[in-house]
Order: structure tokens, then sequence, then C-alpha cells
DNA sequence: ATGAAAGCGCTAACAG
DNA sequence: CTGTTAGCGCTTTCAT
């Protein structure tokens, strides 16, 4: 039925090893004519490799295993997208396994799944690791990355945009605006939240501005996050206490515009907003949230650079792109 | 280092083929006793199939391919994660190709790579097949699905909204609240906007009402496009003759909205909106807009569902859910 | 109920 | 430069 290159071999009148070369493009161990009729034969005959056959016996298979949290983010198409172009540019194919909303067991389910498949690589996007997933992923000889995360460890690698100078650059642009009241919320307790909010601290305190234990709320990046949030910091804003803050995602960013009409509450008159992520979000909310870009794309194209070849850590550059929810004061 | 099957063999005394037999749950062919045995030992040598040995010889692979355009479609995250979920529960992994921007050279790509993998079944996300392509595939004999797409050839299987009950629903409730000069803003030339186009003019039609030539505008589906078309028809919605219409989809609608802004047009005071597809846009959007909903995650389950088992066509119900962005008159 | 043996299509020594 | 051969780990007749 499918062509083989067994098929291959005897249209052409060379050996199956002969043919698997020529077709694998090994180290030219062939002469050109020999080549060029197989290439044919195999073009007459419309031979596609079966790839799964080459991975069995080569232990390895040209795809790469994708592990992502089903949290609704709006930003992991945009890495995905950027994952996959990269990948297909290098002839691989992606596989994409769901964690679950951060359940290790899922996790744990995802990474054996991977290794099953014999995956050559394996992205964790925006996943923490427990200490026996680690082990499992170490044990396996897989490598692996995280993406749009920044692991402690400084073994680890990872491709993500620098957390502190995020928050940091927020600040410092607040600061520019006029802003001495600044929060910071919608963060998680995690690795992110905690490296942002060190970003924030840092340069509040470089430009002497106190910091109020209203100032920082915590949340799950989630818009209705964003909506619970400005009903716990409304007062102060009427008050005058807080007249910026970082929103830690733009659906957080989208919820504050959202509960400000509830509580009565101007963007940006009341309240400046400056968002992290820059997706299109930022564009439908009214007013547009002026935001500090990650490069989504960006991010998933390097990790797969990094996953196959580089093997190097990468912080993507971040950039402030000025809409209209602040208010210069 | 890893366990095989061979292994497990040894461990328990049995031969691989019992092993196999066991570990796949064939017919009973088997004493209960030895299955014991044997599963004991599997677990004791932490045993995984390895799925790309087994894939070679039954030549199928427990993996479904799923083929998407990388347009940006803010709902095509939400059926991949319903095809995801369903798959993970029938312990079958998924590949998600992309097709480019429906560029008929990538999706044959696209479809190659599903066929080299020899993948069980291939899901086709909104994705429009030229004669090429669907011989490709029928030849291949795998079986494939269209998702989120309604082919007009009725031998072919589909999971999707009915796009004329979407239109036909949108037409009735805007008659029902009052409205007379109603627009149909958004669609494309496909199949997909024909239907909707047609369900509109049956509706229309039935409620002896108008279709002026200027009621009916084709864009992507894009925010962009919403927000020319409302510079197009903001002088028909000033004038009074067009006071609501149904946007092809929620960033349609979106970008309305902000076009109105821009064009002194008061939503949903001198036009109302009811948009398609009733994703979170709906909610961020101020007014927030009311839409007929899809259920993208039941349409991701479903597909996965028929492809796997039942080899069913099915229309996934939609939902009218009231939001602001419409006037009573 | 169980085992032996033949491959699935391909790659990679090893010879020549 | 090319061919022979031995598997990769698993499933599946065909025997017993």
């Amino acid at each position: 039925m499918k062509a083989t290159i067994k098929d291959i071999a005897h249209e052409s009148g060379f050996s199956i090893a002969t043919v698997s070369r020529v077709l694998n493009n090994a180290n030219a161990s062939y002469s050109s004519k020999t080549a060029k009729k197989i290439k044919k034969a195999a073009q007459k005959l419309g031979y596609h490799k079966n790839n799964i056959a080459a991975s069995l016996v080569k232990q390895t298979s040209t795809t790469i295993a994708v592990i992502i949290n089903s949290v609704k983010t709006n930003f992991s198409f945009e890495i995905l997208n950027g994952i996959q172009k990269e990948a297909d540019k290098n002839h691989y194919s992606v596989i994409i396994l769901y964690a679950g909303n951060r359940s290790d067991d899922l996790t744990k389910q995802a990474i054996e799944t991977a290794i099953d498949r014999a995956v050559s690589g394996i992205l964790l996007v925006a996943i923490q690791l427990n200490q026996e997933n680690i082990n499992l992923l170490n044990e396996s000889r897989t490598p692996y990355l995280y993406v749009s995360t920044h692991p402690n460890n400084p073994t680890k690698k990872f491709v993500s945009s620098d957390n502190h100078l995020i928050t940091e650059t927020a600040v410092d642009y607040l600061v520019n605006e006029g802003h001495k009241k600044i929060g910071l919320v919608g963060i998680d307790h995690h690795t992110t939240g905690k490296e942002r909010l060190a970003g924030y601290k840092t340069k509040m305190s470089i430009n002497k501005l106190p910091i109020d234990k209203e100032f920082i709320q915590y949340g799950d990046y989630s818009y209705e996050s964003g909506q619970k949030i400005m009903k716990e910091i409304a007062p102060l804003i009427k008050d005058g206490h807080l007249t910026a803050v970082i929103a830690a995602s733009d659906m957080i960013g989208a919820g504050l515009i959202k509960g400000a009409k509830k509580e009565k509450v101007s963007i940006p008159n009341d309240l400046s907003i400056v968002s992290i992520d820059g997706t299109y979000i930022c564009e439908i909310t009214s007013p547009e949230l002026t935001s500090i870009t990650q490069d989504f794309t960006q991010i998933g194209i390097l990790s797969v650079q990094s996953l196959l070849k580089t093997k190097d850590s990468k912080f993507v550059p971040i950039k402030l792109i000025k809409r209209e929810s602040i208010l210069h004061i």
C-alpha cells in the first residue's frame, strides 16, 4: 500500500541501507548519482517516511512535548503559536499535554506521557514542578526547559520575560508620570508573583516611596480577581491614598476597569493602571490599557531554539506600550 | 534501563506474548492468577508501555491530530481545551498542526505530517479543504472530521454550531426587542458566512423586513474589521436607517464598540449589537455584549467522541445570553 | 491458557 | 561508496 524504503530499494536497485542514507542526508557517504536515482524513485512511489519506525530504533522522535496548565490565560495561545512556528521550521511536530489546573498529579501524568512517546524535549509552559516530577524528568534524561517561568534554581534552563524588570519598568514609568502612591495588584504567591513583587519593592525603595500594606493585593490573574480587587481598593482611591496600580495581567487590568465602573472610580482620572502582558485585551477595554508588553510569540520561538540547539537560558525583552490608562499628574 | 515487556516476562516467568495480552486486556485469554502476577511484576519494574513500538506494529497510534488555522481566533483555544480533555479521558494524546493562514500548501503539509505519524484520526478545526487535500485525506483512509465548520457536502462528518440557527435566533430576538432595521456585519465569503447570511435572510423575510444593501457588511471576524465596518455604517445609524446589527464574532462586536466611540455612536442607544460567539470578550467590553453563545468546549469534546466512537455528525446547541448591548424599542 | 516466532519500517554498526 | 545484518519493543497469528 504505502511505499517504504524497501520498495524504493527495489525500484532503484540499491539496498535499503543506501536508500536510508540518501533520504537522511547521512554524511554524504554515497555518490550523487545514486542519490539522484534514489530520490527519483522515492518521488515516483510517493514515499513518505514512517517516523514512528525511525523513532523506535533511534529511541527519540522529532516531536516536542509542550506541557501547559489549562488555566484560562489568554497568552498561552500566543506562546503556542511561536513554539509551533519554530518547530515547524525545524521539521518537528508538537504534542500538547495539559497539566490541569496546576495539579502535580496531572503534571506527572503529562510528563510520563511525554517520556513514553520518546519526545526529543519538553517545554514547560508556566509550570511549577515539585521534587518528584523534577526527579522523574531528570531520570528520563529528556531535555526540558521552563517557558514563561523563571525557576529560582540557576542550573535550570528557561526562556521568559524578566519579572523584576517588568515591575521595575512599570514603577519607573509611573514615577515619571508623577505618581507616588503606587500599588501592585493581582500577583500570585508563586515565583512569578514574588519576582514581580521584588522588582516593585526595589524601585519603590530607590524612589523613597512608602509601600502601604494595602498597596499589594494578591489574586490569580483573572478578570474576576481584578473586579474583586477594585472593590477592595476603591476606598483608598477615593481618599487619594492610591493613584496608580500595576496590574499583574491584562485580565486583572480589565477586571479593574470593570470594577471601577461599579465603584464610580474613573480611569485614569482617579486611578492610573499599567497592566502586565500587553495582549489584544489592552485595546478592547475602555480606556485602553497602557501595558508592559511581553513578546509571547518570541518566547515560544526562542524556547524551541533553546531546546533544540542553543541550550541557553534567555530573558526576552519587554516593551512599554502607552495607551490610555495613565494620567500624568 | 527502561523496563520492557521482555523484562516483565523474565520477572514473572511468562512469555512476552502473555505479558502483552494481560497488559492490553486482550479477550481474557489468560487466567486471572497470571494476570495478577504479571501486573505485579509490571508495577515492580515501573513499566511504561512504549507506544511508539505498539504504533509501529499496529500501524496506528493513539494520537489524534488537530489541524488548525493560525488566525487569531480567541475561541480556538477553548475548542482545543475540549479536545484535549476528552482525548485525555480516552488515553489519546493530541498533536496540533498549524495550517498557517488558510494556506492550501500548509494544510497539505499538515495533513501529510498527520498521516506520516499514523494518527488515528484528524480533526479539522475551522479548516476549508481543496479537492487535492480531500483526496489526500481519503487515500490515507485516516478518519477525519470537520470541527466548527459545516461542510456543504452531506457525506462529510462534522461537529459544529448550526450557523443558520445562530442568525435566525439573533434576528428573532432583535425583532422581539422591537427592531426592524437589522444588519449582519463581519461575515466572510466562505461557508460559515454564507450559512449565517442565509439564516439571517430567512428570518428577515419571514418577518417581512427589508434588507438594504448596506445592511450586509463583509469582514474577517477581527477587531480591526469591526472598527472599519463601524466607520462604514455610522451614517446609516445616525440617519436612523439601521438600529441593530448582528456581529459575526465577538471581536467584530468589540471593534464595533470601539469604532462607535470614535464616530459618536452610542451603544446601545443608537445601535444594538448582538455578537456571535459569546467568549469572555463579551464581558470585557463596555457595554457588555449580548451574544449568541457557542459552546466551544463542548464542540471539542464531541468532536473527539465522534472521531473515536460515534462517527456522528452533530450540531452543538447555542444559547442566547443577554448582557448590555441591546436596546428595547 | 500460554508460548514461539514472524515481522511493523527503519537505522546503524560492521564488512567489504 | 554500498550491502548485510541485527535489532528497537511490541502485537499477533499459529501452534500446543
